[in-house]
DNA sequence: TCATTTTTGTTAATCAAATCACATTTACAG
DNA sequence: CTGTAAATGTGATTTGATTAACAAAAATGA
C-alpha cells in the first residue's frame, strides 16, 4: 500500500512515537536491521499488528529479511516532525507546571516548552530553566513571534473552560488538559485528558476487577 | 441485568471514575436526579453508552424519570472503594515526584501517597508532605505495617525493570509508570504506562493526521 | 543456480466497543 | 384513573482494531 492511500487507523498512529524511539534506541545500540517478531518481543505488541501498523506508511520492509532501522527512521521520523522543534506553552505553572518546566522533554529535543503562563501575580516575571513565566493576556502577542504547536494546561478546572476559550480564540488547536472535565471546544480544535487521578484509579480498579 | 453476571468490559471500567466524579459534582450542586442524556452532555459521552455503562451495575434507572443521583454515587462509591483510603507508594522522587507528592491528591481524600523512595543518598531521610524520602529497600518492611494498594514510579527507563522486579517480588500488583518502556511482570501483576512526553507526541500527531 | 527458509504484506476471521432502534416501563398531567 | 410523553435497558447492528492464516517475495546456504 502506498501511504495516504487509507485513513491511518487512529491506534496505529497512537504506536508511531513507541516506535520511533524504539527504533533509535536500536540503532544507537549499532542495529542495523529488525523484523517485527523481534520488535514485538521489546514492545510487547504482536508482530501482526506492527507489520500492519507500518503498512500504513508505505512497503518498508522486505520478506526474509525485515526492516531496515535506518530507513523506518527516516520515515517515522519525517511523519513526527522530528527535525522541527516543536513548540509549546505551558498554562499553570503550580508543582505540576513547574516539574514539566524544569524536566521540558530534555530527553526529546524536538518538543520544548518555550512560553508559560500563570494567573498568580506573585510568581509572574519569574524566570525557570529559561523561560519566563508571563500573564496568561500575553500568550496572543506572543503567538506571533513564536512557533506553538500546541498547549499543555495544568489549569484547574474551575478556571479551564474560560482559559480554553481564550486559546481557542487564539487559534491554539493542540491542547493537552490535566485537569479531567471535559470542555467544550470547536470540532477543528483537539484536546486530549490526563488527569493522574482518574489513572490511579483506574490502574487500582483495573487490578481489582479487570 | 443483575451486578456481576458477565464480565465488565474494560471501557465502561474505565469510565467508571468520569461517572463517579461527575455525579459527586452534581450532588454537591444540589441536584437529585439526572438522565443519560444530560449526563452526556456534561461528560461529553453518548447517552446510549452511559445507560450501557449503569446497567452492568445493575438495574439503576426508572423509565421516564432517570436516575437518582445519590443512588448511583452510593452503588459507584462502593465499587471504587471511596470510604477507605488507598495507600500508595511513590518510587522516584525527581522533580515529577515531587509535584505528585506536594499535591498528593488532595482533591481525592480516598488516594493517598503514603511512603516515598528514591535512589539518591543526597535526599534520603527529607520530609515532603509528612511523608520521608527512603531508600527503595526499606519498601518490603513497610508493606508489614502499612496497606499500599499500588505504586506509582517516575523512575527513568535505564533502572525500571530492576526495580519493578523488586516491587514484583515483594508482591505489588499494580504499578503506574511514568516511562515509556515496557516492562516485563507475571500476569497477575498490572501494569499502566503514562508516559508525558508520548501524550504530546500523540497530540501534535493527531492533530496533523487524525 | 536452486531449494529451503524466512519474513513480509494482506485477506479473512475474530473480538470488543459504540451506536441504533425499539419494546417496555414509569412518570405525570388532565 | 387514564392516556400521553419520556426515558430506560437491551437485542441487533455497525464500526474499528486485533489477530490468524497464508500467498508472495527475498535471502541464504549448499
Amino acid at each position: 500500500m502506498t501511504p495516504q492511500n487509507k485513513k491511518i487507523p487512529r491506534m496505529s498512529l497512537e504506536r508511531l512515537p513507541i516506535y520511533y524511539r524504539t527504533l533509535c534506541n536500536l540503532a544507537d545500540d549499532g542495529y542495523q536491521r529488525i523484523k517485527s517478531a523481534q520488535l514485538g518481543k521489546i514492545i510487547q505488541i504482536e508482530p501482526t499488528t506492527i507489520r500492519r501498523d507500518f503498512s500504513y506508511f508505505g512497503d518498508l520492509g522486505k520478506s526474509g529479511y525485515g526492516y531496515d532501522i535506518g530507513h523506518l527512521i527516516e520515515i517515522f521520523g519525517m511523519i513526527l516532525e522530528v527535525n522541527e522543534t516543536q513548540g509549546l506553552a505551558l498554562i499553570g505553572v503550580g508543582n505540576l507546571g513547574r516539574a514539566l518546566l524544569i524536566n521540558n522533554f530534555r530527553r526529546n529535543p524536538n518538543l520544548e516548552i518555550i512560553t508559560a503562563y500563570d494567573a498568580d501575580p506573585a510568581i509572574i516575571g519569574e524566570t525557570i530553566n529559561d523561560v519566563i513565566i508571563q500573564p496568561l493576556a500575553d500568550l496572543q502577542a506572543d503567538l506571533s513571534t513564536k512557533q506553538i504547536k500546541g498547549v499543555i494546561s495544568t489549569v484547574p478546572s474551575h478556571a479551564l473552560q474560560l482559559v480554553v476559550d481564550y486559546l481557542v480564540e487564539c487559534g491554539i488547536t493542540s491542547i493537552l488538559s490535566f485537569a479531567p472535565e471535559p470542555v467544550n471546544v470547536p470540532e477543528s480544535v483537539h484536546v486530549r485528558y490526563l488527569d493522574l487521578t482518574t489513572e490511579v484509579q483506574n490502574l487500582l480498579l483495573l487490578a481489582e476487577l479487570g
